[in-house]
DNA sequence: TAAACGTGGTC
DNA sequence: TGACCAAGTTT
């Protein structure tokens, strides 16, 4: 039978999105930065900030020398701050022990911050052309359904998915086949709804042959968010990154329950999101 | 391993 | 309307 690759690699041929960070111009620096933004965040509210963000920092160089808070104002709404410390983080330790390059070897990837199994697969492949598993959700679901027969993965990666996903790399092209299986998840067999009419190998899914069976798995835990000290951080950073100067009373303003601010406070202090300083309140660091 | 960690769009 | 979801990592 023909290879699951070839018939998502046509279909990507056709139909791939032009999404900047793909570009035959993207450094690795750019593929860096556009995988930091993209987790767990939606490509539709990353495509204005990459580029902002590149133009102000166009090299691991540039953002290590600037301060840390400033990665995190210029990070905007765009959720989960604490990866915009662990980008200038990665960056400084670029310059220290990669002489400002990114480096190419998913070992020395994954040993920056911020950077897991998937991010460091997908660097490596998208910025450099190595051959590697890239097993991110979109994939992990596409090939859930394909071939594994069921609507949607287990909540975390298995041993046997990892396998899977290793025998299905081509020699030839591999960083290609990944950006084509991650791209079909994301736009065709999707979550919720997927559109099985476009899809290349509709006609050899094991979940479509079984009928489209629901998920059957141990029931996902929903993720609360307003009143938590997740909310909470939020508007105390959103607070932060509008200020000029340290605050203190705009931040009972915006969230007047005490306990919890002070909670959450003492959260942003220890992730180093925020300093105090010296008696006259509270500001990104310096 | 489970829980924490932001934010906003969608059906 | 509200639950679900989005190119995860860390502890």
């Amino acid at each position: 039978m023909e290879p699951l690759h070839e018939p998502v690699l046509r279909w990507y041929d056709a139909h791939a999105r032009d999404l900047p960070w793909r570009r035959p111009d993207a450094t690795p620096w750019a593929v860096l930065v556009s995988e930091f933004m993209l987790q767990q965040t939606p490509v539709a509210r990353v495509l204005p900030a990459f580029p902002a963000w590149l133009e102000r920092w166009p090299t691991p160089a540039a953002l290590a020398d600037a301060p840390s808070g400033e990665a995190v104002r210029a990070w905007g709404r765009l959720g989960y701050p604490r990866r915009a410390l662990r980008l200038h983080a990665a960056a400084t330790l670029i310059v220290e022990d990669h002489g400002g390059e990114v480096p190419a070897g998913y070992d020395d990837l994954l040993a920056l911050p911020g950077v897991g199994e998937y991010t460091a697969a997908a660097v490596a492949s998208f910025g450099f052309g190595a051959r590697h598993a890239v097993l991110d959700t979109n994939v992990r679901r596409v090939l859930a359904r394909a071939v594994q027969g069921v609507a949607l993965p287990t909540v975390s990666v298995t041993r046997g998915e990892r396998t899977l996903a290793a025998s299905l790399v081509p020699d030839r092209e591999p960083a290609r086949w990944a950006v084509a299986v991650m791209e079909l998840g994301a736009m065709v067999c999707t979550a919720t709804a997927p559109r099985c009419d476009p899809c290349p190998i509709a006609d050899r899914c094991a979940w479509r042959a079984a009928g489209g069976p629901p998920y059957d798995g141990p029931p996902r835990k929903p993720q609360p968010y307003d009143g938590t000290d997740r909310h909470c951080r939020g508007a105390l950073l959103a607070v932060l990154r509008d200020a000029d100067g340290p605050v203190r009373e705009e931040l009972d303003k915006a969230w007047p329950d005490t306990p919890q601010r002070t909670r959450a406070l003492a959260g942003l202090l220890d992730d180093g999101l925020v300093v105090e300083r010296a008696g006259r309140g509270y500001a990104l660091p310096g």
